[in-house]
This record gives structure tokens, sequence and C-alpha cells, in this order.
RNA sequence: GCCGAUGUAGCUCAGAGGUAGAGCACUUCCUUGGUAAGGAAGAGGUCACGGGUUCAAUUCCCGUCAUUGGCUCCA
């Protein structure tokens, strides 16, 4: 007998042998039949795998992620032994679990997969899980395994294998399908009971550009076909969030042809909100000691050689402007820094005058490629909420802090809960990607990691993230589709002031190096708002919102009536505009609906007789008759909400 | 940049090798109304662009451009 301990501390006695199912089964028999997964001593295992001494195990049902990581990639089995149904000689490659579903890379040679064929990779799909083969691990030499490779003209598999230890090499058998794989699957092919195949795409081989190409198959799949209906259902919902769909109708950026590629166009109602996001900023950074710079969009070239820029994105940038006649060579500004930092040397700076922080609304450009285009979030042409700190060595630390504060506070004043903080540092196999000593960035990095902790941020760590001149804090949201953008960032970094040769005067009248500080809360105007709009589905917190209020009078009859009205919440700073078309109140609560508009006044005779105001809520109907005053009390007192919310 | 999909009226989309369609929006007229679409008429398209096949191409084929889902990249 072996002694099974549960996660809850509850212990089974079972004869040696015995397997994750069985200890499933000594549970109940209606829990056994959701098991999918196990784990025995933190390792994963089959639920069949016989367990042969004293061990923890914990069980996991679908609806655990341990569960669906084991069930995906148990789908992603099923779906490559349909790719080599139907589309004979395919070479598989990996196949793994993913956030939501998984997907199976393959090289299908000349043969193409197109989306009209979904259906049928469906279909067959079913069909070979209906089957209940079981999967079973087994274990082969290396030997073993790289002939099987070798003999069937895979050298994806071969080159695979070949990186593995003879000993810990296994396949999966399920049917008539093998496959290398080190475990962890569900019991049978039958639990799968409902497939979507939700897209192509090309991948390269091991993520590598100058690899082949293979044929990416993405899949999810779940054991009812509720659930599957359901995520559809979630997905669509997630669509009306976008932000493409909504700038549209609601009609805040657009894009032409004729103007190019990513770059944005403002319209009115959109470019009101972002002035108003600007205001908002602008606002808390005068309160925190900074102070406004205006820089142009180009800079001579000369000036990102020195930087670096040049060396680095000089080939894969807009090009250079040419002067007509003498030939000088002018760059659209890709960053502000560069300005920023001839701006910190047009005077001497003595210790006592730091730390110095320059604020622009910097508008750059930058060439993205084609493909990575992407709405708001990713353009060509963005303005950046930038600033620099220039600061002492001593003062880093504490004005690296400031920014954390103010990064938290924009984010809290929009509602960004969701997000996470990523501390991104270079990647010590590969120096090269990056300018300036090993002494400076040990101490960028390190100033970054002792600050955040100090502020009790959850952080993650990620290497080769950083920029090529320093290691950055970035704040990550995620977009309605589940993409991560990067917001906020922070950056330290001592490699541009040396590169500029910033100086200022130490108390021992010597000449020293300040420490730079890059920080943009919203990171770009464009992304931020895009995500604004995802995150709020188009209803944006009163204070931004392009219109507060919809005034629709009855008839034409109070149209005047109504200006007034207009008038008069005009001076107690509340925006708005009066319906004035010909159409019935239905049809104008309808369309104020559907522009978001968060306040709507319904105004005939009888508001007009008594001087009141029949309030509408957007999304909730009637809310009752205001006199004009109580009104705007209403109104304001949400928007300080809003606003003031954390402004002291 | 690479792999796939898409491109028809301002918007959302249907359509077929032989004279281009709907709904909404727009214009005009009627209607003057009470909490999510009042009625009628009208106007609006070189079917992304360039080639090719064909008696005939918006439709089929090729290329370009743009959009889009991924991959790679992201100062």
């Amino acid at each position: 007998m072996i002694k099974i301990t549960l996660p809850d501390g509850a212990t089974r006695d079972l004869p040696a042998g015995s397997s994750a199912m069985d200890v499933a089964k000594s549970i109940s028999e209606g829990f056994a039949r959701n098991v999918i997964s196990a784990k025995v001593n933190g390792e994963t295992v089959e639920v069949t795998t016989p367990i042969t001494t004293d061990a923890d195990v914990t069980l996991f049902t679908f609806n655990d992620d341990e569960g669906k990581k084991a069930f995906w990639h148990s789908s992603a089995h099923i779906l490559a032994q349909a790719l080599e149904k139907l589309y004979p000689g395919v070479k598989l490659t990996i196949g793994p679990a993913i956030e939501n579903g998984f997907y199976y890379d393959v090289d299908t040679g000349d043969q193409t997969i197109h989306e009209a064929d979904f259906k049928k990779i469906e279909d067959k799909f079913l069909e070979l899980a209906r089957e209940k083969a079981d999967f079973n691990l087994r274990e082969v030499s290396k030997a073993d395994a790289l002939a099987k490779y070798k003999e069937e003209g895979n050298e994806y598999k071969v080159e695979l294998i070949e990186n593995l230890e003879d000993g810990e090499i296994t396949f999966c058998d399920h049917s008539d399908f093998t496959d290398l794989c080190r475990g962890g699957h569900i019991p049978n092919t039958g639990i799968v009971k409902a497939i979507k195949i939700m897209s192509v795409a090309g991948a390269y081989w091991r993520a590598d550009q100058t690899k082949n190409q293979l044929v990416r198959v993405y899949g999810i799949s779940f054991p009812k076909q509720k659930l599957l209906t359901e995520y559809l259902e979630v997905l669509e919902e997630a669509k009306k969030r976008d932000h493409r769909k909504l700038g549209k109708e609601l009609e805040l950026f657009t894009f032409s042809q004729k103007v190019g590629q990513g770059l944005p166009l403002w319209l009115p109602n959109g470019a009101m909100l972002r002035e108003r996001l600007e205001q908002f900023l602008k606002k808390a950074q005068l309160k925190a000691g900074y102070l406004p710079v205006i820089t142009p969009h180009i800079g001579n070239k000369e000036l990102y050689v020195t930087s670096g820029h040049y060396e680095k994105y000089g080939e894969d940038s807009f090009q250079p402007i040419l002067t007509p006649h003498e030939g000088e060579e002018f760059l659209l500004k890709p960053m502000n820094c560069p300005h920023h930092c001839e701006v910190y040397k047009t005077s001497p700076k003595s210790y006592k005058d730091l730390p110095v922080r320059f604020a622009e609304f910097g508008t750059v450009y930058r060439y993205e490629q084609s493909g990575e285009l992407h709405g708001l979030t990713r353009v060509r042409g963005f303005t950046q909420d930038d600033a620099h700190l220039f600061c002492r060595p001593d003062q880093l630390e504490d004005e690296f802090k400031k920014v954390i504060d103010l990064v938290l506070y924009v984010f809290k004043a929009l509602g960004f809960e969701d997000f996470t903080a990523q501390i991104s540092l270079r990647d010590p196999e590969n120096k090269g990607k990056y300018i300036g000593s090993d002494e400076n960035w040990e101490k960028a990095e390190q100033a970054i990691i002792k600050t955040s902790a100090e502020k009790g941020l959850d952080t993650v760590i990620e290497t080769g993230e950083a920029a090529f001149y320093g290691p950055k804090l970035d704040f990550m949201v995620k977009d309605a589709i589940g993409r991560k953008w990067q917001l906020g960032t922070i950056q330290v970094d001592y490699n541009l002031p040396e590169r500029f040769e910033l100086e200022y005067k130490g108390s021992d009248n010597e000449m020293h190096r300040p420490v730079m500080i890059h920080r943009a809360p919203f990171g770009s105007m464009e992304r931020f708002v895009a995500v604004l709009i995802e995150h709020c589905a188009g209803n944006f917190p009163l204070w931004l919102t392009p219109d507060q209020v919809a005034i629709l009078p009855i008839s034409e009859k109070y149209n005047e009536s109504c200006k007034n009205i207009l008038n008069s919440l005009n001076n107690y700073d509340i925006r708005g505009f009066v319906d004035e078309r010909n159409e019935k109140i239905g049809r104008k609560i309808r369309d104020a609906e559907v522009k978001k508009v968060p306040y709507m006044l319904v105004i005939g005779e009888k508001e007009i007789e008594s001087g009141s105001l029949a309030v509408r809520r957007h999304g909730q109907g009637d809310i009752g008759e205001f006199t004009e005053k109580d009104f705007a009390d209403l109104v304001n007192q949400e928007v300080q909400e809003n606003l003031n919310n954390n402004n002291n």
C-alpha cells in the first residue's frame, strides 16, 4: 500500500501502482469522470501513470488551468492527426497549449490551408475524437526516435530530438497517431466534444525570421459544446469594444490611404477627448515640478548619430530629409530625448538646479513594418506624453519613485486597475544590442529593481526587453481581444548623458554627469486612447466624453428654449448639444443612446412651463425631474468624483 | 517584411461572366410628437488600382496598394 496526500492534507491508502485516476475514483466516481490531468509530487503525469511510492497528488478538471493545459495540449495531438490525414505528407513540428486554446505548426510543403478548409478540419477532428482513443506515453531511445523521423524526412523533429538527452525521450500514441511528446495528456480523445479552428497563420520555425515559415493552425476545444458557444459569444462581445470599430462609430479618429498608412487623423470628438487628457496630465505635471518645453518635429541627423539611434534604427527608419542646396540631412524625430538633452545644455547647471524635468507632448515618427500596424495601438506617427528628468545620482531613486507615483495616479484616475508592471532588463547574452558600460547598466537595473520593490509594485522581470540605452519599467495592459500593450514606461539612462556630454557643477566645484529618467505615463496618446476606448467600451468618464449632455426637444417648437438651456449649462462648464432635427422624441433618445451620450434632457411643454429638466441617464433611462442647478450639480459632482478621486 | 483572408454607395453588408443591390446615413416634402428607429420621394458607385483571359470582366487569372488575423520587430 502507498499513502497518497491530497492538496487539502487528506490522505488515502491505495495499492502500490494505483494511478491518479484511481485516487480520483477513491474520492468519488462523479469527480473522477471530470478529472483529466494530474500532478504527482509536483510533476505533471498522465492520469493513468502508476504511482509506486507515497506521494502528493493533485487532480485537475477542465476548470483548472492545469486541466485546460492538458486538454488543449491533447487537442493539439488530435489536430495534428487530422492534418496528417487531410494533408498527406505534412511534417509535424510543435503544438502547444496557449492561453486560449492551442496551435499546431506544420510544414505543408506546397499545400496551403485556407479558411474554407476549417469545417473539413473540424469534422475530421471530431471524427477522430469520437474514437475515444487512449493517450499512451512510451519511452524510446534517442537512436530509435531519430531513426523514425529521419526516415520520415522530418528535419524539425530530428532537430528537437538532437537537443534532448537519451533516456528522456517519450512518444505519445493515440489510435494510429504518434508524436514526440513529454506528456501531460487527458485520458482519451473522446473527452474533447467541441472544436473550433480559429485561424491559420504563418510562423517561423523556432521564431526565427531566417528559418522556414510553417503553417500555424490555431484552434480551441472544449469538453462541452455549450462551453464553445459561450466562448464564441464572449469573443463577439469583445469585438464590439474594439477601438477601431468604436472609433469610427463615435467619430473619434480615422485613417486615409491618401495621407498614408499608420498615420491617424483625429476627428473633432477624438481631438477634444485627447486634449482633455493632455490638460489633465499637464496639470498633474505642473504640480510635480515639470517644466514645459516645445521642440521641433525634425532634427539634424547628427543628433541621432550622437544618441545612437541612427546606428540602431537608421536603416529601418524614415530616411533623412535633405535641404535643397546644402544637402544637410534631417530626420523626422523618432524620440524627443536628444532635443531635450540640447535643451538641458543651454545653460550651465549647478547641483542646486537638479533635478530638472522637461515635459513635452512630442509627436514622433517611426517606420513600423506594414504588417505590424494596428488601429491606434501601433502607428507610424504618434504623440508621446514625454518628459526627461535630469538628476544627480543621489536623487535617482527618489525621482524614480515620484514618477511611479505619477504613473499610478494616472492609471487610477482612468480606471486602469488591471495592469502588470514589467521590469525590462538587457539580455546579458547579447550585449552588442545595447550601448554603454556594464557598470552603468548594473546601476540602472538595480535602481529600477530596488525602487519598484520599495514601492510595493507587483513586477515581472523580462530580460532582453530593455531599450538599447537603458532598462525600463513598463506598465502593460490588455486590449479587448486579450493582446498586451505597453502603456506607461519609465527608463533609467546613464548613457545618453554621456553621449551628449551633459554636466552639472557639484558642491565640490567639479563637473559631474547627471542621470536621466525617460518617462511617459500614457506612453503614446494614440495607444492610450485606444486602450481607454476598449476599457470603457466607448462609455468615457464624464470629464472626458465629447458630449456630456444631449438636449432633446419634444418638437421643433421647443428648439429655442433648448438652446437657452444649453447656454445656461455651458455656464456651469457642462458641454453638449441640442438635437434640433425634425424627429420624434423616441428617435432622438435612441440616437443619443447609440452615441453613448451620458445624459439626455427631454424638453417639452411640461418642462418649459415648470422650468424643470426631465433627465435620462445613458443605459438607465429616466432618472426624474431636476432643476437646472440640481442637474448641473449632479454632473459636476460626477466629474469631480472621477477626477479628484485622488487629486489630493 | 513574411504566411493567410478581405477590398462593391458615407457606414454595415448582399450579389452574379451579359444594364449594380439592400438597410442605415444624406437631401426634399409631409408630420409637431412625451422616453431606444413616424411616413413618402430623391440623390448617391470607374464594384481599391494596373495588367491579362474572353465577343463581353466588377465577377476568372496575375501584379500593386490598403485593411485584417498571425509570425518577426518595436527607440
